[in-house]
DNA sequence: AATCTACATTATAATAATTCTAAACTATTG
DNA sequence: CAATAGTTTAGAATTATTATAATGTAGATT
């Protein structure tokens, strides 16, 4: 269970200012057993929840941005209609529920290393990354 | 190499009247060795030079929604904000340029099949899909 | 071939997501 | 305490996409 003293040195660290609404956002964001996905409307609601307060659309956008360049946050394209954040900025591989539009983390187990034989010269490899995509199996098996 | 004929009947099968802007997107499309990938702008820019003459914007989305849901056209998301198609329909995996936003097409000897070996109860696997980003490389090695 | 009708195209307006702007505010420094 | 650089904010602007409603047209019916 992190302090908020801990938020405001992780933000100081990274040369941003540790206002209050930046505290708040890292509390909703990083005050937690487990990283979680999100919108940047579900991210506006959960902050205005916990501040008994509104907090800027622009202020929000403003600093996921900055996180993720900081590479705080990471920005997962799944639905090009919609900006998906991932507070697990480690390479990982997702399910994505196409019933929900819920994206589920792949641990390490869940999927066996992707071997990539192609290689294309003068360029690197930068992420390796799998979507699964899944929906409510309605096959009624007799 | 396809007449306009053939789809005039391609049209047809699926229910969407020939119209002349439709058959000169099917020619854009799929008149050609490869299968690519693009922009909806990518596509009206290429639709009106060979047409001479402007098609309009709502006409290039309509058709296009109309082709994906008939399934002759795939969308694909890599980039949030931007939404690519393909006329390559079937399930293939990507790599993707990040310094030129060029999505280049894995065939099936590129990347070793995805071993999933975690299953969700009451769901069915619709798609697996490797995205591989890559850059170039501009680790002047010794 | 002329007419009919359902479906299409179009210009334009509406919506939604995101970014910009510039004024008011605040954390930090001296 | 100022002074200052960085921040928040409301609202405007921009961009991508979708909806609307008037006009046009492909294909069927006479
Ligand atoms: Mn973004
Ligand atoms: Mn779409
Ligand atoms: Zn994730
Ligand atoms: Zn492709």
């Amino acid at each position: 269970m992190p302090k908020n003293c801990n938020f405001i040195e992780k933000l100081r660290e990274v040369g941003l200012r540790p206002t209050k609404q930046r505290i708040k956002m890292c509390e909703v964001l990083y005050n937690r057993e487990k990283t979680f996905h999100f919108t940047i409307n579900d991210l506006v609601k959960m902050i205005s929840e916990k501040m008994n307060e509104k907090i800027s659309l622009a202020t929000v956008y403003n600093t996921v941005h900055a996180f993720e360049k900081k590479g705080y946050l990471k920005e997962i394209s799944i639905d090009s209609h919609k900006s998906y954040f991932d507070t697990n900025t480690s390479a990982h591989h997702h399910f994505f529920d196409e019933d929900t539009h819920e994206l589920i983390d792949c641990d390490d187990n869940d999927i066996d290393p992707v071997n990539i034989k192609k290689n294309i010269t003068g360029k690197k490899i930068n992420s390796v990354e799998v979507l699964v995509r899944i929906a409510s199996d309605n096959q009624t098996q007799k």
